[in-house]
DNA sequence: CTTCATTTGTTCGTATGTATC
DNA sequence: CGATACATACGAACAAATGAA
């Protein structure tokens, strides 16, 4: 049996908020990969030697890191310990924030932007000569939807996830689309954007993916500039009628 | 009396769950900022009809994403919203995953170098012939234990947090320091640094600060490579040793 | 389709530790 | 020191969801 009970003090001194370390504990030393299922509450409480509330809260904090996953009636298995909780936390801090509900937005895009930028390189290697038909079907569909003067929000989200895929770094990927949802959960605070605004914002999706292809770095920089400027430019307004 | 339990039916269909959404609506209702204090466990048992246990439930997830802060025997108040969740979370992955301990790690090291590189123009405009003496010391301890072949390591957060301190964008300071942690967290599993590489990555913090002071761009991006070169260089080849 | 066991979700009551006054 | 208010912990019971027989 293993002892993952603390083995310290017999009393209940020193015992709080401990309970997600122990469980955290038994995830590494049995070496469970995300999918694996966990023991159930009820036999977590014989093994950790705690009361089933106790145990909850610990499966409760947890859930909330993405680390474990709980299927009601089924049971918890290891989660995909994604940045979900990252986006939970900016959102609300974005609609929370009291006159600055504009400039937690705009850090948010700001930090979009300059991320695009820092990962240019990066990209570029990984499309140059590399078509791409889901991709190219995107950019398709986001410009049509702009003449149409129609969002487009699915698409830009899948736009942005697809073009860092091929990326070693999966970190990356996952970054860029948790701000995605950030900004894209605050930005009804701001209003519509024009039609103008869409089609800019549309062609420089597809100009960021040709610039791509093509192997021209600076050419894919200035697309991202475009794709954002829109957007900065919203803010600046919004804020000094604000202030 | 404010209605904050859900409207919708009234039977107990679809609250699971949404008691910490209501303790958030509650929060922008009722205008709370980070600081502000949030009725005991048992006044929101009654305002949103649910139970001592599933308020305390909802509390401890909030709690995990830094949206309100614990205190024990005084109550509970609005959290900071750090990014404190985000680097449990990637911590607990960084040295969960199976064989690639390491390529979780070189992901985060690589995001750093990147972020680094592209926060450069406004890291140098702020520090453009703006002498610190907070970061000089700074610079001076880490070169100092440097040479004693000492690690620095509450010195280098310090150091980043500070560099980036001035910027406008506060997210940007929180999620290189996020980072930092992170970093820091997993890299014991690497084993310690060279003497050599304490050294050069000291020096790389100073040239760092003074092409920053001396508004030099591209000296500034140089020092960001030096400054992460060892640690990316020991990642490839412990990776190669283990693959 | 129904029944049943398993597992998580919710609730109540009670006792204990802790901080403030 | 005591009194109060609060969070923490435990255990037992029942409800709801799932999956398999």
């Amino acid at each position: 049996m293993n002892d993952l009970s603390d083995a310290t003090s017999s009393e209940s001194r020193m015992r709080r908020s401990t309970t997600a370390e122990q469980i955290k504990r038994l995830i590494l030393l049995r070496g469970l990969h995300p999918g694996d299922v966990i023991p159930t509450e009820t036999d977590l409480c014989e093994e950790l030697g705690v009361s089933r509330s106790s145990v909850r809260e610990a499966i409760r904090t947890l859930a909330t890191l993405d680390i474990v996953e709980v299927r009601h009636g089924v049971g918890t298995v290891v989660g995909q310990m994604s940045l979900t909780p990252l986006v939970e936390t900016l959102v609300f801090r974005g609609v929370l924030l009291p006159g600055d509900d504009l400039a937690a937005l705009r850090d948010v895009v700001e930090l979009r932007c300059a991320f695009d930028l820092a990962l240019a390189d990066a990209v570029v290697d990984a499309h140059r000569d590399q078509p791409n038909e889901s991709i190219s079907r995107l950019v398709a569909r986001m410009i049509e939807s702009a003449d149409k003067e129609q969002p487009y929000l699915l698409e830009d989200k899948q736009f942005h996830a697809e073009l860092l895929a091929p990326l070693k770094n999966q970190l990356a990927g996952q970054l860029v689309t948790a701000f995605w949802d950030i900004h894209s959960a605050v930005l009804p605070r701001l209003g519509l954007a024009l039609p103008a605004d869409l089609r800019q914002t549309a062609q420089a999706h597809s100009d960021m993916f040709d610039a791509a292809k093509a192997g021209d770095r600076d050419a894919y920089g200035r697309a991202v500039v475009d794709h954002y400027e829109p957007l900065l430019r919203m803010l600046e307004t919004s804020s000094a009628k604000a202030g």
